[in-house]
DNA sequence: TAACGAAGCGCG
DNA sequence: AAAGCGCGCTTCGTTA
């Protein structure tokens, strides 16, 4: 039986931590809050598990927990610290492991929960009795919090354990372990500190585009007045015929076309104006930017619902939103560091990962007074990981040589060399031989002749896929040369189709897995090295880009050195082909 | 009223 | 019958 005891006086909380500090064995914390925003949330209490058992610590004496100085166990260790650094609570000098990363190491295609973990290992559900009971963590009698922290805590440790053992049992590095949780820390600091928000700029950008969206919608009505009210007269009739009572029906507001609607739109460009239908790839009507660049020059009102859509999507998806989510000028992002199956990162709230690279979008976000960013990208990262797995004798060319690709791909295909860029992006990510006939706008059969030309340039090329599909089939999972594995396994009940999806994966995760990692890494290093030189800090990686913001006088030097660390981690993997890497820098606000 | 999937689109 | 990898966010429209 588990002993589960609350420390009710400080002079308790204090020999506790005095105690753990001199046995220096690895203890588990974990916290109880009222919600997930540390902003907006109460601590309620911090379990703390080691080999006597659970403590519940009061939010009142959390305060002794930055004394800690043993070895910490945390799931998802980022919302502990960050959550418990906006309490007045540093724990982010204290370096622990995090048993959801490790988790994530073990197996990328389960979820992460602690819940899940605890369920996968140990069998105990008494988290979901415990949410059955209750609604909110406080509606809990006290007795029942402290079981429900203590065992959390508890488990948390256990877990470390089991999956200490798992990831040496199946081969996961230890290096790769560090390396992660060094990853994790570097994605911490950015995510307490934020990065500022130019408020004022936002607001103008905001305006301009509102009046240009407004003008562009009025336009759009006036171009097919009388299709749009007959819509609008039948959606009215529509929602009137829903409505049993007079009074009911009075309260009925004649609606207004909705150009967001896919439905209304549809119905307004194919059956009333009486456009060619487009369709999808699933063969579905579609009314997409790629449908409405076909129909193009054949109604005025096209042009203008392109350049609405775009800009609608700017105000609402980064303008509204940042403006939503700053707090006093400054944006705090999240970083989820196992958000993805293949060792990228996923950002949110907002997801900086997706800001418009091009319209000037990203020049809201600025750096403090007196520092600069610095933006710095490995060169065609994919390819060159391409060349290197495949040693292909083309794409070596390509890498060593600076020939072009799409160059050597449209000779070697026989195309425009447009097309021919299309056709390497979907080829290195499975497409078939439907696709390929639309990219090149011909029909299967001379499909098919152009991809076994294709192969014919890049026979090395070949051959390495052909091995991941293998890989595949043997069923043990992919591992990069940091040894992360993609776990990809055909089920046996897979039909072709699936089948075919699952090896698409394959040689794209191996791919996009080690160039994550090689970018990952190479931030860390940058974020260690800027934090202790105290020249700045490093912001974020986006997938093959490294973005930081540094003292202004600092700048030189450090787009020489961003670019040295990143180069020197292909050295570290023995990559068989140089790193290119192109550095930005300078800039007061994050526009390239 | 909330929860959810689909459509559409931004990034690498 | 389908046929391009990995993400997150907003809006719409339907369902519980």
């Amino acid at each position: 039986m588990l002993l589960i005891k609350r420390l009710t006086s400080e002079a308790d909380v204090y020999s506790l931590v005095l105690l753990l500090n001199k046995a220096d064995a690895p203890i588990a914390l974990d916290i109880e809050t009222t919600g997930l925003s540390s902003f907006k949330d109460s601590l309620i209490s911090v379990a703390i598990a080691c080999h006597l058992g659970s403590f519940i610590i009061e939010a009142r004496h959390a305060k002794h927990l930055a004394s800690l100085k043993c070895p910490l166990i945390l799931h998802n260790f980022k919302f502990d610290y960050t959550f418990l650094y906006r309490k007045g609570i540093d724990l982010t000098h204290l370096d622990c492991r995090d048993t959801m990363l490790m988790h994530h190491l073990l197996d990328e295609n389960q979820p992460h929960s602690l819940d899940h973990c605890i369920q996968q290992y140990f069998g105990d559900n008494y988290k979901e009795v415990f949410w059955n009971t209750y609604k909110t963590f406080e509606d809990a009698p006290e007795d029942a919090q402290d079981r429900y922290a203590g065992l959390d805590a508890d488990y948390t440790l256990k877990l470390y354990n089991v999956l200490c053992s798992a990831l040496k049992e199946e081969g996961i590095p230890n290096a790769l372990v560090k390396q992660v949780h060094a990853f994790a820390f570097a994605m911490l600091d950015t995510e307490i500190q934020g990065v500022n928000l130019d408020v004022k700029r936002v607001k103008e950008l905001g305006l301009n585009n509102r009046i240009r969206i407004l003008k562009l919608e009025k336009d759009m009505r006036e171009s097919c007045l009388q299709a749009i009210e007959t819509i609008e007269g039948e959606l009215y009739a529509r929602e009137l015929d829903k409505r049993k009572t007079d009074k009911g029906k009075a309260a009925v507001r004649r609606p207004v076309f909705n150009w967001g609607s896919s439905q209304q739109l549809q119905d307004l460009l194919y059956n009333r104006l009486g456009l060619p239908r487009q369709f999808s790839i699933l063969r579905k009507q579609t009314c997409d930017d790629n449908a409405l660049s076909k129909l193009e020059g054949q109604h005025p009102v096209i042009e203008l619902l392109r350049e609405q859509r775009a800009l609608d999507k700017v105000f609402n998806g980064f303008l509204v939103a940042a403006l939503e989510q700053q707090k006093d000028g400054v944006i705090y992002p999240s970083f989820n560091i196992n958000g993805t199956v293949t060792g990228r990162i996923s950002a949110s709230n907002p997801n900086l990962q997706q800001l418009p690279s091009s319209g000037g979008i990203r020049s809201i976000y600025i750096s403090r007074p007196g520092h600069s960013f610095i933006s710095a990208d490995y060169k065609q990262l994919e390819v060159t990981l391409a060349a290197h797995f495949s040693m292909d004798k083309n794409l070596l060319r390509v890498v060593n040589e600076g020939i072009s690709l799409h160059d050597l791909t449209a000779e070697g295909v026989g195309c425009e060399r447009t097309r021919a860029k299309t056709l390497n992006f979907a080829l290195t990510y499975g497409a078939g031989t439907k696709k390929v006939a639309k990219i090149l706008g011909c029909n299967l059969q001379e499909a098919e002749r152009a991809l076994a030309r294709y192969w014919r340039t890049y026979p090395g090329l070949k051959a390495f896929i052909d091995r991941c599909h293998k890989w595949v089939d043997l069923g043990r999972g992919l591992q990069n040369p940091f040894g992360r594995i993609r776990h990809l396994h055909i089920p046996a009940d897979a039909d072709a189709y699936e089948a075919a999806g699952v090896k698409r994966q394959a040689f794209n995760s191996v791919i996009q897995g080690t160039g994550a990692q090689l970018t990952n890494n190479a931030f860390t290093k940058m974020a260690e090295e800027i934090k202790i030189k105290g020249h700045g800090r490093a912001l974020f990686p986006i997938h093959d880009e490294c973005l930081i913001e540094i003292k202004t006088e600092y700048v030189d030097y450090w787009a020489a050195r961003m670019k040295e660390i990143m180069v020197n981690e292909g050295h570290l993997i023995a990559l068989r082909v140089p790193l290119d890497v192109s550095v930005t820098g300078g800039m007061h606000s994050w526009e390239d």
